[in-house]
DNA sequence: GTTGAGCGTT
């Protein structure tokens, strides 16, 4: 009865999608359907809904038998107070070349002048938050509050690493003298060399018997200055393998 | 139990 979307988009070919935004995460197929089937043949109703959660994103897709009910839908349901908040209804696109629509009716676009539209282009309006907005598709936002506190705490943060250095000028010539270490430090990039592998010879099972307690507490992050290249190499062939076997 | 810009499942 009311399980749509269960075996996958019935046919697209004549069917319009419609995008309903701003829906109660609690509003479903179900009672999206009785609502938008007044207005015409309703082929289908999908909620896309999250994999891990599976809570609903906030938005449904309604699909029409006919355009024009679907054009009526839209003028009709949009902007009407669904569960609670105001829902809001236009055509969906599938798909960054997904065909135009213009007023109930599919404009086969796409037009020759790809990508290059003078005239109009959607162009978000925001500059610099490009990129929370990226964050938040694939991420649903929660709640303001937190990242305004997020925020704050990174900037203490920073202030209070600012605060250790006391003059910059040393920073730098720390930072380059880092530069020049980490060119000897690479030879601990292979470690094993050509080494013969006696790791090999041992029981090739999963990591050896060693509490994870006890040997962190020995070797835990062995400061990457003072450290012979030579001295490395020679306790570097334990931690060097670690889960590579695995069954 | 929360949240709120956007475009989707076989």
């Amino acid at each position: 009865m009311s399980h749509f979307g269960r075996s996958g988009p019935p046919d697209i070919k004549d069917t319009y999608s419609l995008l309903v935004l701003n829906i109660s995460f609690r509003t479903t197929a179900d009672d999206l359907f009785p609502l938008f089937d007044r207005y015409g043949k309703v082929v289908d109703v999908f909620i896309p809904r999250d994999r891990r959660s599976g809570e609903s994103r906030g938005f449904a897709f309604v699909r029409y038998k006919y355009a024009d009910e679907a054009q009526k839908a839209v003028e009709r349901l949009d902007g009407r107070n669904v569960d609670g908040r105001n829902i809001m209804v236009q055509f969906a696109k599938y798909g960054p070349n997904a065909e135009r629509i213009h007023k109930g009716r599919i404009v086969e676009a796409i037009p020759k002048t790809r990508g290059r539209s003078r005239s109009r282009s959607p162009r978000p309006r925001y500059r610099d938050s490009n990129r929370e907005r990226d964050y938040r598709r694939r991420s649903r936002s929660r709640s303001r509050g937190r990242y305004e506190s997020d925020r704050y705490n990174d900037r203490e943060r920073d202030y209070r690493r600012r605060s250790r250095s006391a003059s910059p000028d040393y920073s730098r010539g720390r930072g380059r003298d880092d530069r020049r270490s980490r060119s000897v430090s690479y030879d601990s990039a292979s470690p094993a060399r050509r080494s013969p592998s006696p790791e090999r010879s041992l029981t090739p099972r999963r990591t050896p018997p060693s509490s994870p307690e006890k040997g962190s507490h020995g070797e835990r992050s062995p400061p990457s200055k003072s450290a012979s290249p030579l001295a490395r190499r020679t306790g570097s062939r334990s931690p060097s393998s670690r889960s590579l076997n695995e069954d």
